[in-house]
DNA sequence: AGCCAGGCAGAGA
DNA sequence: TCTCTGCATGGC
């Protein structure tokens, strides 16, 4: 049988399709001769960036309407040049934005979101993807893919995990977090907590929410309130915007945590959620080339 | 071998 | 309100 491929495109300046599919708010993006392959929804979805005018080329397999499903998850439309015109004037926001050209946030759908970062306590992001993939595997539904290609899944439904054994989720290799991810669906599937209505609520109140759901505090809320509700405010503190706060804002003191949150509160602005986001990019890809650097002896003599 | 990873919950001070 | 600890798993 012959499957039909729909494609569009769009031009789109500033916008950086492997940092931001990379950057560690979204966990199901593969990258494959330079296309980035991922389910958005039930559609699986191929994205592709021109190399000359940075166009972004888009590809399914099933209908895709008018693909505003599409734009509203990649943000295609907001502008980013407000957004770094909003940010802080001072020398780390400037170093980080200077690194992470074209970076954006998406706007993912809040369950899988909620329940990715629910896998995401002291993990790292490559773990956290193999927990998100094994889930999809196996509870997921299948859908439809390229001709040819691995199979396609679905991020598994709450109703779904919540009636999976945290036996079973445990095979997925997430370990004491499998208990936290069948509590919080339990509350979800039962309509204990309406994840549309939290998108009403004021930042405040929707976080109050989050955090009432087992295994979500602070810092998993607020990663759901800006990569999935698009709170701009919202600010999560993970031990990296920890350390950037700490070796780019204060070096040399040691400022406890909780008064770094507080400076982290006032001093980011209208668009904080998006300034997080390049410090955080900005400090792991800094971390990724000194691992990379410790490869090779000879490189070793550089130091830093 | 020990330390760390996009943390959180529960206990105790 | 704070600090401390246990919790699974994998990579270095």
């Amino acid at each position: 049988m012959t499957k039909h491929r729909y494609q569009t495109e769009w031009r789109v300046m500033e916008y950086d399709l492997a940092a931001t599919l990379e950057s560690g708010q979204a966990f199901r993006w593969t990258e494959r001769g330079g296309c980035w392959e991922g389910v958005v929804g039930r559609r699986w979805v191929g994205l592709r960036q021109r190399s000359g005018t940075g166009a972004i080329e888009a590809e399914t397999v099933v209908e895709p309407g008018d693909w505003g499903w599409l734009k509203d998850y990649l943000r295609v439309d907001e502008d980013l040049g407000a957004v770094l015109e909003s940010f802080p004037k001072d020398p780390p926001m400037a170093a980080a934005v200077g690194t992470c050209r074209g970076l954006r946030l998406l706007r993912q759908e809040t369950w899988e979101c909620l329940a990715s970062f629910l896998l995401s306590s002291t993990k790292q992001i490559p773990q956290i993807r193999e927990g998100v993939r094994l889930l999809c595997e196996r509870f997921g539904e299948l859908i439809e893919g390229p001709v040819g290609g691995d199979r396609v899944f679905a991020f598994p439904t709450a109703t779904v995990l919540a009636g999976v054994s945290e036996g079973a989720l445990r095979e997925c290799r997430i370990g004491f977090r499998a208990k936290y991810l069948k509590g919080t669906a339990e509350v979800v599937a039962r309509g204990g907590l309406s994840l549309v209505e939290v998108g009403c609520l004021s930042l405040d109140e929707a976080r109050e929410r989050l955090v009432s759901l087992p295994g979500v505090g602070p810092k998993i809320a607020n990663c759901v309130l800006l990569f999935a509700y698009g709170f701009p405010r919202a600010f999560p503190v993970d031990v990296w915007v920890m350390r950037a706060l700490r070796e780019l804002y204060f070096p040399g003191r040691g400022l406890m945590a909780s008064r770094l949150k507080r400076f982290s509160e006032t001093h980011f602005g209208p668009q904080a959620g998006y300034a997080q986001q390049y410090l955080f990019h900005h400090v792991r890809m800094r971390a990724g080339r000194v691992v990379n650097r410790r490869g090779t002896e000879e490189e070793k003599l550089y130091g830093d």
